[in-house]
DNA sequence: ACTTACCGTAAGTTACGCCTTACCCTTGTT
DNA sequence: AACAAGGGTAAGGCGTAACTTACGGTAAGT
């Protein structure tokens, strides 16, 4: 979810977290090392990123390894850069059309089924 | 900022003013009557909107009329496509470096002063 | 000049998120 | 078996963000 992803990386210190993490698949103690926080409030974070779909976990004996996850950040990736295209798009003619109601949704025909 | 984008973008709501906005240039009360909240609550989120570079404000008449501001977007975009990219180069192999202790900070001078 | 339309701001309330401390579980070690 | 290492989870405190109502301010219309 779109949404669910924003939301992580939203806070800085998630979002750091978040950066570590992807830099490196590292346990939790080793990101709490890095940040001014306790661990758990490190083990949150990763849940949460985990349930957005930007990290994943790994078991490694008593250590929970997290990696990126490239299919949470792609969707992030694909839903900006679509943004961008379309935002030309009715960047183009669309700054005139202020006063007008609403010109019954112009032909823009690049939405999938 | 880039904290500040995505903060901006992380409320559902603040999403919904900005994808209204960015899709065609339009008065806050406009917004306002397509989404269930008042018009300042609108207003508040068009102004976090702007301190953050994704809107730009035109005054027309009695109408502020807010459309997309290309450049908070494009930092948002480059920023998930130059993590894309860095990520990828993380993931070749540093997968086995786990128990690694740390790489004395690699080359991270990105830091500006 | 008065009224109407459109909007930003202030104050207050409420709800949610982040962090900490405390506790319990699992795995590996001696 | 007992101990240690590494982590997730619960409960609570606390700050802050999002929304509402009320008010003031500017521009256009009559």
């Amino acid at each position: 979810m779109i949404a669910d992803a924003l939301a992580a990386l939203a806070d800085p210190t998630r979002r750091q977290v978040f950066e570590l993490v992807a830099e490196r698949p590292s346990p939790v103690g080793q990101v709490a090392d890095r940040l001014p926080v306790s661990r758990p409030a490190v083990s949150q974070h990763l849940r949460v990123l985990r349930q957005a779909g930007l990290v994943q976990e790994e078991r490694i004996g008593t250590r929970h390894v997290y990696r990126l996850d490239t299919a949470g950040l792609e969707i992030l990736r694909a839903y900006f850069e679509s943004f961008w295209e379309r935002s030309l798009a009715a960047f183009k003619g669309a700054v005139e059309q202020v006063n007008r109601p609403e010109p019954s949704d112009p032909p823009t025909a690049e939405e999938a089924p």
